[in-house]
DNA sequence: ATTTCTATGTCGGGA
DNA sequence: TCCCGACGTAGAAAT
């Protein structure tokens, strides 16, 4: 077993009643109990309780892997520096341990992400208004980006932010950053324009008040197979 | 293995070569590689590969979870309304298939979180600034709440954004955002105080363009005993 | 159900 | 390394 932790070749799992103990950005303790632990071969570990997707305790990255006997139990320990962190396992009851090899982990494609639907957008502009020509995208304007950096039809320029959800306020304040950042520029018209699939009723008024702009652009999170013409997807 | 599934009772592990598909706020696609699937008892499904804490695919809650057999390959699928999300796991070469039983998940306590943070600073204004009073913790203004709402020495309101990690820019804005929002209520000096055991650079610069203030609060993530002295962590 | 906020968020990319 | 922003964020609390 202590070969299968160090090897970085298994995942391994254990299971049964343990106590964990978690100190660094924050400090937790769980009491006995029972629980699955999974070792990653990267050194991630996490602990996980009956209910839902989230761990009970984790360590996403393990600069130091111990595994060690105190009073007859086992004791797992994972460390990280930057943030210094420490999650320790005290197995009282170990009922299941067992390694398994992850071997070939293979093509993993996410489609309908901010990335693609920028890229789908830059390539047809046209999808957020008619007349629309990307000048920029990823514009760097003073803290993060401008998604994309456009002209309308009349000359004017544009300063679209995306979002591939419901956008709410917080889309509405990075737009408003970036237009601002963007007028302290250029001395002409900037228009700002929020393209999302949704928008939540605060944003919409928020940006009414500001004087900005909503489209919706309905992202299409469909598989589809690789299309002839390259792009698009 | 189905009877598990379904009982409510156990948390079923399936680990071997699968393909995995998601379909719902995006869409993804996993060629066949070797996973390890977990369904847990309140019905979420988490798809892991070999590295990190972050499932590759996953299911937070499922309202209808069916395994069935196609081409003579095990099909599950777990489907969620709400947003319409669909998982659907292919097992082309299950190693392993087993039902876990995690019976008393007991005690877990954090300390350290924001709200510990808020409580402590509550007590113990002046950690904050000599002559602080507080008068509302989690003050309604707008959309959100102020984390503190409170009187300076020389009887100025002051709004306080805490944060238990480094605060950035998001937070000035927060910050930001309620003292306007208090300022447009009360006719009088209004402060603003960014609380937080650190801060990074531009958000440092952001709150002095503003001229709202930083002040340096030390969380301490130490499990202790409750303390005699009320107050402190 | 919708909106907002916290989180030991995690993770990846860029300066 | 720090900083920033996206994420199918998850999960909880309040409306």
């Amino acid at each position: 077993m202590r070969a299968h932790l160090y090897s970085g070749e298994c995942l391994v799992q254990i299971a049964g009643e343990c106590e964990i103990t978690y100190v660094g950005r924050a400090a937790s303790m769980a009491e006995a109990g029972d629980y699955l632990v999974v070792v990653k071969c990267d050194g991630s570990l996490q602990v996980h309780g009956p209910r839902g997707v989230k761990p009970v305790n984790w360590q996403p990255r393990t600069d130091e892997l111990a595994l060690s006997l105190e009073d007859g139990r086992a004791l797992l320990r994972a460390e990280r520096t930057s943030p210094a962190e420490m999650v320790q396992v005290a197995f009282l009851e170990p009922a299941l341990v067992q390694a398994l090899e992850l071997r070939h982990a293979s093509g993993f494609v996410l489609s309908g992400s901010e990335a693609q639907m920028q890229a789908a957008l830059a390539r047809n502009p046209e999808l957020i208004e008619p007349g629309l020509s990307v000048l920029e995208r990823e514009l760097l304007v003073g803290v993060g980006g401008v998604d994309l950096y456009a002209r309308d039809a009349q000359g004017r320029f544009v300063v679209v932010e995306l979002k591939r959800g419901k956008a709410t306020h917080e889309a509405v304040h990075q737009l408003e950053r970036y237009v601002t950042a963007v007028r302290a520029q250029v001395a002409a018209p900037v228009r700002g324009i929020l393209a999302a699939p949704a928008v939540t009723a605060p944003a919409r008024t928020q940006l009414e008040r500001l004087g900005l702009e909503f489209r919706e652009v309905t992202a299409l999170p469909v598989l589809e197979e690789e299309p002839l013409q390259p792009g698009l997807f």
